[in-house]
DNA sequence: GTCTATAGAGTGATAGAC
DNA sequence: GTCTATCACTCTATAGAC
């Protein structure tokens, strides 16, 4: 491993528990063992490491659900949901400290904007679709579908942050994709109810850190 | 007014505008024009200032809270909403740094958690009695309405966020309220339907900043 | 690439005059 | 209560030796 990385992964962590404003370039450089100077040759700021994560996170995320069908179903949406959850572990400190983030890094909340869009973009397919294929009942007034992708959207952006607040130390990926389909399932149609991805006896994703 | 109220008023606009750890206590004495030492006179610390503010923030919202019947009818829940999202923009630091001021302050913090644990209870009352008085179907299966309580909570946290993230400009407490009606939708019955305080053809409250 | 050493810019805190 | 002045500390950034 390079320094590079190293001082990548050592950010990453320091990050996640502490949240980004707390930790300095001491820390980091500190944790990799290395000094401040070396540090600063490899990143002249934290912003540089900042953006350097971002990126990296992005390839990752890219990559996970390039893995996945892009054909709007159900179970698609459910490996996709699962991708997004396991991501958001990962980086955690991204998803918990999105407001400084998009303070202090303007170009990173821009993209971060268009990603978020497009995922809204990506559900409320999977919503239409579902209309289409009858497993979900057609919307019940103009706006609705609409505002449910933004919804679940939420879910999954703001998991780690409600079991933050609440003071839940374990994380439970299981339980916000429960949450998550539990706003799809009163729209199902019978056959909907069927081909429904989410079984309440058994639950297959425990994560936990 | 005197300068200590001057202090916690400026003190909650920079923290609003720039969120929390940016601003220094000589940005508040500046705001305010009194010097450092003045403003040390009266709060030794930021943590203090904070300390402040939540109390005060706390009592306002009790005030606000205890205006509403606490019984948990729709109609209240409503009334209840609105006085929360009220409070929410008019402290919004609180709502958009709340995993800072965790970290920070723990007391704060411990508070807070039983402050969000009540909520969700009562919220659970409301769709329990809503199940009671033939407003809302019987719960599907067990835990769905515990659920929703909790999802409910987490929009009327987090949709300042939410706005944030999205770089949604005009704030829309409205749009808050009613992404917390369309969840209970669903689970309505044709007696609920009628009673139900959700009116998609006027919006009746519009706040912005 | 990596180090040490230090300059320079805040920031919080406090002593002491008015 | 309010001010000025200053100290001590922390963090970033950089120069220069190895």
């Amino acid at each position: 491993m390079t320094t590079r990385e190293k001082i990548i992964f050592a950010a990453v962590d320091l990050f996640n528990e502490q949240g980004i404003s707390p930790v300095t370039l001491r820390d980091i450089a500190e944790k990799v063992n290395i000094s401040i100077g070396n540090l600063a040759y490899h990143f002249k700021n934290k912003d540089f490491i900042i953006e350097e994560i971002f990126n990296i996170m992005e390839n990752e995320r890219q990559q996970r659900l390039s893995e996945v069908q892009m054909i709007p179903s159900f179970e698609n949406a459910n490996k996709q949901a699962l991708a997004i959850l396991k991501i958001s572990l990962k980086y955690r400190f991204f998803f918990l400290d999105t407001l400084d983030i998009i303070r202090a890094y303007p170009e990173i909340a821009k993209l971060h904007r268009k990603q978020v869009e497009s995922h809204i973009e990506y559900l409320k397919a999977i919503l239409d679709y579902s209309v289409g294929s009858g497993n979900m009942e057609p919307e019940p007034y103009e706006g609705c579908y609409e505002r449910l992708a933004r919804t679940i959207w939420s879910v999954l952006q703001f998991w780690l942050m409600n079991e933050a607040i609440r003071g839940i130390k374990k994380h439970s990926a299981n339980e916000a994709r429960m949450t998550m389909w539990s706003l799809v399932e009163p729209h199902l149609t019978e056959k909907g109810r069927k081909n429904f991805p989410l079984n309440r006896q058994n639950s297959d994703t425990h994560a936990s850190a």
